[in-house]
DNA sequence: ATGAAAGCGCTAACAC
DNA sequence: GTGTTAGCGCTTTCAT
């Protein structure tokens, strides 16, 4: 282990001014003779000094550090919206704290207890919990949302509005008159948006459009909608997410059900597998890593002022057609 | 925003004793009187009272705070690695700080010294320093290593001598008589243990190896490699890893080729999507998520004993047979 | 068992 | 432009 590290007084004394002269020189460049702080810097280089953070967020209060809190980690839907968030923080010289609320409320509200005081701000992704919680927690540490808005604070949502009447057009576009919303977990803000979204645009082209579910969003999930799917004689779906998906098509593959040939079939995230599973995915892509580097943005312009409202930001989606979906087969 | 939160000095004045004894009360509940500290806890309670993390770290030199570092946070293979961590840091009631070094050993220094005195060690993952560079930073802050093996710091890493053998025996199982290894990054620790191993199973068989490569280990590096593969005549593939694997896999069908019917292809790591993949993929899987958890215990154990060293853990790994690999065909 | 008081390393007024 | 000096909130001797 390395001796006692050297602090700002060591730097001061070796240099041969004060303490206060060593912080300006490295907070505030502009309040020091240059040839001083270039000395400093020289001899804090030299003795290898590096600030305390503790020290420095005991006095002011600010971390530099922020929370980035997510359902599951290793869903990869949620490795995009990690990468931008690290991208942002790094971006803006800030430590970035993970954590996993294992699709817990209660985690959630645990972590966020937790980490308050140790952090400037969080980014939730996709919290389980009510607007009334994050309003309250937002009035003691700022808070920015992903994929779920609530009045008052940052949000950063994706386009569903017009990524649901991509989809839907496409479907058009291939004959389908009708299809069926292969629904996620019920509490979930974007699954509910999502179904929304597709009961209007369906409306506005005269297609009719039904909800099964729900379902787990996982791979695990497939098989009991796809049976259900199967039941239903529907033409097209459209799964609550890209996990669910591929599950649903593994197991109309098991049955001996084609795809596109039998039955269209469209995600949503185009995740990491969409474009090499069997028949390759069509899926509303989402900007997941622009989505968490927006967030931290947000987060980082309010933190300084304070402010505990923010303006919800809309991300666009894209509909990318790959081979899942095709024509309808008249019979 | 809330009003200033309460601190230590609030509780005291409040319970109507000093600080210290307050500070006992939470830190060493034997050393003061059962009343007292009753009675402390419940104005802690009250006022909402939780301790300034910063100011315990800068009392103590503690921070209760580790980082993870990756190479890259989407690549799936590290999301096991990741959760495990992550679960491990919660269970020693550790916080959790993630970095991505964005595969360069320059940012991967760059985040070490940066983060070195705001956490208390690292986990790093798949490291790209040097064993010289390593065991320099482990003498500041303790370092323990996943997938990388250096003398004198706690290693976890898999048993690719087990693993290898899994891999050759089943080739030969099917009666392949060689193989091309499709190799990743030349600076690979992990990449150079597999292609090690797989010689020396592959010579006790008394079966022909050769190496292709570098690629990159990503989609977009199998192309290249499933042409020199196919230039090769080879009746088998091992890729460094199932990424690669899957788009090797995807040229070949492109061009024709049957998998396995013609060229069985073998992954390594086992990663989410190797199942759905077409064909699902024959892979080595790792227990990565066992690993990031066993890494954070393996540094949580040596921290508070300040010793530099630790033992290497070495987990087991698994073949996973499915669609990928089959007999060789006689023409 | 409890209190008083000295810092931990740094920042921020406030002087000069 | 630079030095002096109070703390930030907590832990930890050392008394009592």
């Amino acid at each position: 282990m390395a001796d006692r590290r050297p602090t700002l007084a060591d730097v001061a004394h070796a240099a041969g001014v004060a303490t206060s002269t060593v912080s300006r020189a490295f907070s505030r460049p502009q309040r020091v003779n240059h040839r001083t702080r270039e000395r400093v810097l020289a001899e804090a280089e030299r003795l290898g000094y590096v600030p305390n953070p503790a020290a420095q967020a005991l006095e002011s209060g600010r971390t530099r550090t922020i929370a980035l809190l997510v359902p599951d980690i290793t869903n990869p839907y949620f490795s995009g919206v990690i990468k931008g968030a690290e991208r942002g923080a790094a971006n803006a010289g800030l430590t970035l704290v993970l954590g996993d609320t294992a699709e817990s409320s209660a985690a959630e509200a645990q972590l966020v207890r937790r980490l308050e005081r140790a952090v400037d701000g969080f980014v939730i992704a996709a919290s389980r919990l009510t607007d009334d919680e994050l309003r309250t927690a937002a009035t003691r540490t700022p808070i920015t949302l992903v994929n779920r808005a609530t009045a008052g604070m940052g949000c950063v949502v994706a386009d569903y509005d017009s990524g649901t009447h991509q989809i839907v057009d496409h479907l058009a576009s291939y004959g389908h008159r009708s299809f069926v919303f292969v629904g996620g977990p019920a509490e979930s803000w974007s699954g509910a948006r999502r179904w929304q979204g597709l009961q209007a645009a369906a409306a506005e082209r005269g297609m009719e459009v039904r909800r099964s579910g729900p379902y787990l969003p996982t791979l695990s999930g497939g098989p009991a909608a796809a049976d259900a799917v199967l039941a239903s004689g529907a033409t097209a779906v459209v799964c609550h997410n890209d996990i669910l998906a591929i599950g649903l098509m593994r197991r109309l593959a098991e049955r001996g059900v084609s795809v596109p040939g039998e039955i269209s079939v469209v995600g949503f995230d185009d995740v990491f597998g969409a474009d090499f599973c069997h028949p390759t995915l069509t899926t509303l892509a989402e900007r997941t890593e622009d989505a968490g580097r927006r967030a931290v943005e947000l987060l980082v312009t309010q933190v300084p002022l304070r402010q505990a409202g923010g303006p919800t930001r809309v991300l666009p989606t894209q509909l990318v057609v790959r081979g899942s979906t095709g024509p309808v087969t008249s019979m």
